[in-house]
DNA sequence: GGGGTGTGGTAGC
DNA sequence: CATCGCTACCACACCCC
């Protein structure tokens, strides 16, 4: 199972090369899909029937969906979900995926990472009574529902109540909140038109392959085409066979027509069972309509084909989901085992390490052996799991079962090398869901068998079984490796020794299949003759080295003294090469810790043609570390990007979209105040990413990952400004210039005086003190106000990274200001409300706008909000809520009031309810830039000293006062085109931009809540681009991100006429 | 010697 | 047509005070 270094031909096995490391992360479906409560995950499952049952409803829905989607019929009765975004937690049946699925078409949001902020009901089947403890603090006041509320949903076609559904343990805690859960519909179908066949299909495309749907029904579909029933059946299948067979009976074949998944996976599969050439047009030999232009059909590779890139990438990525698994082992077994109290934890010392018995168990070629676990026929041939079989393609084989090992195929080897060493080797396709599933119930019987478990990976664990002196480890070990093949199919291996080494070691001699026992005195002349490499520890770069000495054995090793291994290798490598070439090992087994660092990165596919990729690029990176962040619960501080670059003479890499041969740049900050919002992130990676000052079209890799982690501390609430005090803050778009202008190399166009306001932070805070409006002061370094000045709480609410940079500006010594007085702070009131204070400086009309952890609004929430905004708001400091409420209410007046002439003919519905309404006011409050009354933009396009920025100011006066909505403002500017001064060429360069921002931020706000909005905005902006340069330009910059965004949230791009 | 950052190696498939 | 080269941790060198 080790990856094989260095076996691509092309240049990774140089010396700058093997780091592979950078980070990467999708919403990733890895994460999220885990957690399956140890209930169910046994045949015996009482959901088999059920199950079945399911399935087939779920069937009929897709088909149900497809035809309609098909037929033409319009969206809006489909969008049943909207508001709702969904948690699913533990083993469900329909799957993660499917309800994934169902989410997306039905207008709801699906969230792979828990977050109060985003997440409005958890979905989950039944959970063992030790796990409903933890959902109770869980779950917050959150509904949990059962799937087949979804489901039912789906199926009247309209959003059911929830209370019927919820989940029967926990009816005695759920909140008593029907009312914000009412069923809610928009009261006008939205425009857009093209979800089903363009986005959504993409979106689904990428999840398919882990979807996977449990690979018994992909046999079962297969079965089906074939309109055979195959003796697939093995004799140890049990409840999957009885579950299949249901199935069958109740699936029609023309069904399969809606099938895309299934169809790929299943001629992937025929292809590979039977050899036969690739059947490129597995989609439409089923008469599957393939989708128009704009091919959600069509495969996309790179960064630049696919603006979902990050998201699709992790979810099939085996290396993603090895680096990830023990992030959803913790979260599973968070409190069922108290692993961190066994008695003895911590190193063995010399004395209490004398009797120690461990075992070391490994599941054979786990990627493979799940795969066909229940496949009878392919056991004895040489079989590997890649993602594509063709026979001169350049995909990495993942795992090769034990025939096609004695072929020379390994781990890591392109398949075309492979094929090369043998010809008849069988590629079947990576099944994410079914290796989640066997490492439960892999894990499930190694902790009913022992106490002490050290997860390792995902196929792989160390046992302490020191403690069972009355039973042989032998034994142990045999009865585990029996439950494992019984329960799983797969065969497992097991090491026994006195140490973990040595039980590591065994297992090698063990695999395939078996197990093996170094007893002490067998230990030295074991090592005698064990190629150093094999110490776990040694790589290959230490290997080299070790072999330059002329050491390739342990009894070779042995001879250095520990000295001169320490001082050849330093202290701590040295010190292990010493212990383990005599087969000692301090190490005991213990549980999982706490995560250290936690972040996402991609070295595959990425290639940019201008800043904008990059720009987005690193948008889904950090929205992904965030997720991340937010699903293990963690806020942090230093935040490292890591960026590979094609190097200088590289040629282009053999591996298709690979990276190839290239220099790595990390760098890194810390911040004083942790954090886990994306839009801290974003511009922190912006920054750090333009410090690089790289040629974009060279980026071969990006990679974001956060330390300094701390648990989100539920004072820092208290830390958050009121919202009386955002008000008042700046326009974003200050900022965007400024983040852009750190890319000095790519946006030389910008004109100067635009880059110069980068600095208005910087400038406004300064001038905090003396009342001076103006943030375009040239100079930043001349009149600093000394420290003290400074308002501690203004500063704490800046954006890490101004803090940083403005910690810069005084030399460093503003952090230590910082701590002091916080520190001071601490020690004079323990109350944790102190920072809720009102900062005692107003913010001047410029002030940068910090956003902020702790204001449950950001771009991430999806606009459902009402639910999650309700539960928040009961969380929120009395004086926080106070505040939302009163904006709530000042909203509200402020539609009522407008009549709403909207030529969508869509009226302001006066049946909406408060609720309603105060998702709106939240979505037009999550933007700075789109906050107040007027927006700020108003005020800053005013003074903007641009013609054209300052019209649309003066129409927004004119037309949008009583009806705040970007539709009025271009609907007027259309008809006032003609008074648009036309602009010198740079000018107009940069009023494209400040527009396109301007647009951008309006759009983000309201995607999630007012799709009708935007659709409308954007056929006025087509308006205006076909009479105006100016706008056509913005309109060419600002056409792709809309669709980016859109297709991001609902799977689909806005369709035009 | 204590802290920081940047780089690299290793493990799992 | 291709394909999904991640992630977390540790150690070390070198810098600062």
């Amino acid at each position: 199972m080790k990856r094989s270094i260095g076996s691509n031909s092309s240049g990774n096995s140089g010396s700058s090369k093997k780091s592979k490391k950078s980070n990467q992360k999708t919403l990733g479906a890895a994460w999220g899909a885990a957690s399956r409560p140890p209930s169910s995950s046994s045949r015996s499952s009482p959901f088999s029937d059920f199950g079945s049952y399911m399935e087939v409803k779920n069937r009929k829905l897709q088909k149900q969906f497809e035809t309609e989607a098909s037929s033409g019929v319009s969206g809006s009765e489909k969008l049943i979900f909207q508001g709702v975004s969904i948690f699913v937690d533990g083993f469900t049946i329909p799957s993660h995926q499917e309800l994934r699925g169902y989410m997306l078409r039905y207008g709801g949001r699906f969230e792979n990472y828990f977050s109060r902020r985003s997440v409005t009901h958890i979905v989950c089947s039944n959970l063992p009574d030790s796990k409903v403890k933890n959902l109770r603090a869980f779950s917050r006041g959150l509904p949990v529902v059962k799937p087949s509320w979804i489901v039912d949903s789906i199926s009247s076609n309209r959003l059911l109540g929830w209370v019927p559904y919820q989940l029967d343990q926990l009816n005695d805690t759920q909140p008593k909140l029907s009312a914000f859960f009412a069923p809610r519909r928009l009261s006008n179908p939205p425009v857009t038109s093209s979800q089903p066949e363009t986005g959504y299909s993409e979106a689904e495309d990428g999840s398919s392959i882990i979807a996977g749907d449990s690979e018994e029904s992909r046999d079962h579909v297969a079965d089906e085409i074939d309109g055979v029933y195959t003796e697939k059946t093995t004799p140890e299948m049990t409840a999957q066979t009885i579950t299949h067979d249901l199935k069958s009976s109740e699936v029609n074949a023309d069904i399969l027509g809606s099938y895309d998944n299934d169809e790929k996976e299943l001629s992937s599969e025929l292809q590979s069972t039977t050899n036969l050439p690739s059947a490129s047009d597995n989609k439409s030999s089923h008469g599957k309509p393939v989708a128009p232009a704009g091919g959600s059909s069509v495969r996309r590779h790179s960064t630049l084909e696919d603006p979902n890139f990050v998201e699709n990438y992790f979810k099939n990525s085996r290396l993603h989901f090895i680096g990830t698994w023990r992030n959803r082992y913790r979260k599973r077994f968070h409190g069922s085992f108290n692993g961190l109290k066994w008695a003895d934890s911590g190193q063995n010392t010399a004395e209490n390490a004398k009797k120690l018995t461990i075992i070391h168990i490994d599941l054979d070629s786990f990627f493979v052996s799940v795969v066909i676990r229940n496949r009878l026929e392919l056991q004895d041939k040489p079989v590997a799991v890649c993602h594509s079989d063709n026979p001169k393609g350049t995909a990495e084989i993942s795992s090769a079962n034990y025939p096609a090992r004695a072929y020379g195929v390994k781990a890591g080897m392109f398949v075309r090398h492979a094929k090369d060493l043998c010809p008849q080797l069988v590629i079947v396709p990576y099944n994410f869901q079914a290796y989640e599933e066997v490492a439960d119930q892999f894990y499930d019987i190694l902790h009913r068998h022992c106490r002490k478990v050290q997860a390792v990976s995902c196929d792989e664990a160390f046992l302490d079984v020191s403690d069972l002196r009355d039973v042989e480890p032998e034994y142990t070990a045999s009865t585990i490796r029996r439950e494992i093949i019984e329960t799983t199919g797969c065969s497992a291996s097991a090491g026994i020794g006195g140490t973990m080494l040595m039980a590591r070691l065994a297992t090698r001699v063990a695999k395939p299949a078996g197990q093996f026992h170094i007893s002490a005195e067998k230990v030295e002349e074991f090592l005698d003759q064990l190629a150093v490499g094999t110490l776990p520890g040694v790589g290959s770069v230490l290997k080299e080295k070790l072999e330059k000495q002329n050491i390739q054995t342990c009894r070779q090793l042995r001879l250095i003294s520990k000295d001169a291994l320490q001082k050849d290798f330093g202290v701590k490598t040295g010190e292990m090469l010493w212990s383990y070439s005599r087969g000692l090992d301090l190490r005991s087994v213990r549980a999982v810790q706490e995560s250290k660092s936690i972040g996402a990165e991609v070295n595959w596919g990425v290639r940019f043609r201008d800043q904008q990729d990059v720009q987005h690029f690193l948008q889904c990176l950090c929205k992904e570390v965030s997720l991340r962040l937010q699903g293990c619960e963690m806020i942090g501080r230093t935040f490292t990007l890591k960026v590979k670059r094609r190097k200088k003479d590289a040629e282009e890499p053999a591996k298709y979209m690979g990276c190839g041969d290239c220099d790595n740049f990390s760098r890194s900050i810390t911040v004083p105040a942790a954090t886990d919002d994306v839009e801290v992130l974003q511009r922190i990676s912006k920054k750090l990413f333009g410090s690089f000052c790289l040629d974009v079209k060279e980026v071969r890799g990006v990679g974001l990952q956060v330390s300094k982690l701390e648990g989100p501390d539920p004072s820092n609430k208290g830390s958050s400004k009121t919202l009386t005090s955002w008000l008042n803050s700046a326009p974003a778009y200050v900022q965007t210039e400024k983040d852009d202008n750190v890319f000095a190399a790519e946006v030389r166009e910008i004109p100067a005086d635009c880059k110069r306001r980068d600095t208005g932070g910087v400038s406004s805070l300064r001038e905090c003190n003396s009342a001076e409006p103006s943030v375009q002061s040239d100079d930043t370094n001349s009149s600093l106000p000394p420290m003290c000045h400074l308002d501690m709480e203004v500063l704490e609410n800046l954006p890490p990274e101004l803090l940083l940079e403005l910690d810069g500006t005084y030399g460093g010594k503003l952090f230590e200001l910082i701590e002091k007085k916080r520190g001071k702070r601490k020690i004079n009131s323990d109350s944790s409300h102190v920072s809720l204070d009102e900062p005692h400086v107003a913010h001047p009309p410029i002030a940068r706008e910090p956003k902020e952890r702790g204001i449950e609004m950001n771009d991430l929430v999806p606009l459902s909000l009402s639910q999650v905004d309700v539960s928040v708001l009961q969380e929120l400091p009395e004086e926080l809520r106070a505040d939302v409420l009163g904006a709530f209410h000042a909203h509200r007046r402020q539609q009522s009031s407008s009549d709403a002439p909207m030529e969508t003919g869509k009226k302001q519905d006066k049946e909406t309810t408060y609720i309603n309404d105060a998702e709106n006011e939240i979505g037009f409050s999550s933007s700075s830039l789109w906050f107040g009354n007027p927006p700020l933009w108003v005020e800053n396009f005013k003074v903007s000293g641009n013609s054209t920025l300052e019209k649309m100011s003066e129409i927004y006066y004119k037309v949008a006062q009583s009806r705040p909505m970007l539709s009025t403002v271009l609907q007027r500017a259309i008809s006032e085109v003609g008074s648009f001064h036309d602009e010198s060429a740079s000018d107009l360069e940069k009023t494209v931009y400040d527009v396109c921002e301007f647009l951008k931020e309006y759009v983000k706000i309201k995607v999630e809540g007012d799709i009708e909005e935007i659709y409308l905005c954007f056929r006025l902006l087509r308006r205006l681009a076909a009479r105006s340069q100016l706008f056509h330009q913005v309109c060419e910059i600002v056409s792709p991100f809309i669709q980016a965004l859109i297709s991001e949230h609902y799977g689909g791009s806005l369709s035009i006429p």
